[in-house]
DNA sequence: CGATGCGTTGATAACTTTCAAATTTAGTGG
DNA sequence: CCACTAAATTTGAAAGTTATCAACGCATCG
């Protein structure tokens, strides 16, 4: 069963063009926890352009990412061509946590996007010398996993869930609450859902019809009736 | 949409039998890296009886544990009250990692299980003097992060890609390697894979027919033609 | 022996995918 | 700036998969 997306003609693959690091602005905006202050101590800034690859499957993870600007998904593509997005990160996310040794997905930029990138080896010995460093990273892995396990409770529900429960993560996510500003395609949504496009579309214009939310162009979605949608993702 | 179980009349409380607390043995059996030894140096050993809770969704996660004899489940009971499994835990196995502050899903012995405990906060400390206990802490972290994502991939397949990977990843998980021993339900199945009972049910006797596997009792399955089962599960 | 819980099987309904086509949007060259 | 082509999105109809509802078999246990 074709779930989802064959592989897209050449979507999705580096564009010939090389990522060119910018140079390191240490403590540009430090955060307020001790990690997040080392990444940006310890970290340089890269530079990708829209669909860029930032890592590939398989590669050694030796570094872990922060979203500065832009937005990132992170993905795998199965066996039978199937593309599953393991997670989109928005700026201030951080995302490359779940892997050991080798990366178990690929990452890129779904639009042009500035990334900070620290070494894990930095991180850990620096947890090594600092009990409060090593609980915060230890915290924010276990944050990372429960956000993939409220994704499992995502796709065990209904289509209209799934998409109910989509926009109000990233509405929560977004500046302006109500009005969100999708960086994605509905290729990216179906696969981050489980869902085919064509369902994701025909659940988005039925949400219109019930004036639980407006469309004005493909890319926006204005939130109309949150309680409705609240009722719909349980 | 009813996807799933609604609460079950009594079914996993705790049955009014208190857990007692054995006497800590450390050092019972040392793993092979730092944080195994330091969860047998530090760790009590509780024992639970079938069916007994170990720890509560929002309650406090202090602890981390690892399963010493029999087998646990973690849960969570949704607001329709279908309830999804997070995952089944066997002996070796180190469960609770998800949580930074409070639990996000409850936890409860599906056998009569033996069960280590060790406090977060020694282990935190004990990362914050020694880079490599850091390291190791990071890893199985990201380890179950890993294991998280991969029941992400399986969802997002058909029933027969589902029981065919639960069957093979419990037949890796098994002292025999080909002949598996379900401590669990159909019921736990079908919640951990996102199915009805009825549908696993049938799904077993379709693969029985298929002479991929057998089921000589409802809780003993033997793998017959494994390569049938790896095309299935992708 | 009848109750009770668990698992299997059957028939039907609901939902999602698949395949196909129409429509809109975006990008490009004149 | 407009026309044109390619890509993305939406919409429709039919097929396939899984859930739901119901009944049955089979153990265990009082």
């Amino acid at each position: 069963m074709l779930t989802q997306t064959a592989i897209r003609s050449n979507v999705s693959r580096r564009p010939a063009m090389s990522h060119h690091a910018s140079v390191p602005m240490p403590g540009a905006t430090a955060g307020s926890d001790p990690i997040e202050h080392a990444i940006h101590l310890m970290g340089a800034t890269m530079s990708y352009p829209r669909n860029a690859e930032i890592f590939g499957e398989d590669e050694p993870a030796d570094y872990i990412y922060k979203v500065t600007s832009g937005t990132v998904r992170t993905y795998k593509i199965l066996s039978d061509g199937r593309r599953q997005i393991g997670g989109f990160y928005l700026p201030g996310d951080i995302f490359g946590l779940e892997s050991a040794d080798d990366h178990t997905l690929s990452a890129e930029a779904i639009t042009d996007a500035r990334i900070l990138v620290v070494r894990k080896s930095a991180l850990t010995s620096l947890a090594g010398h600092d009990a409060a460093v090593a609980q915060e990273l230890f915290a924010l892995t276990a944050r990372e996993l429960r956000r993939v396990q409220d994704r499992i409770l995502l796709l065990i529900k209904s289509a209209q869930e799934r998409v109910a429960s989509f926009l109000l993560e990233m509405a929560d996510r977004s500046p302006a609450s109500n009005a969100i500003e999708l960086p994605m395609s509905r290729q990216d949504i179906a696969d981050y859902l489980g869902l085919t496009i064509e369902t994701v579309s025909r659940t988005l214009t039925s949400l219109e019809s019930c004036a639980a939310i407006e469309v004005p162009t493909s890319r926006r979605i204005v939130l109309r009736n949150r309680s409705a949608l609240n009722r719909l993702h349980g």
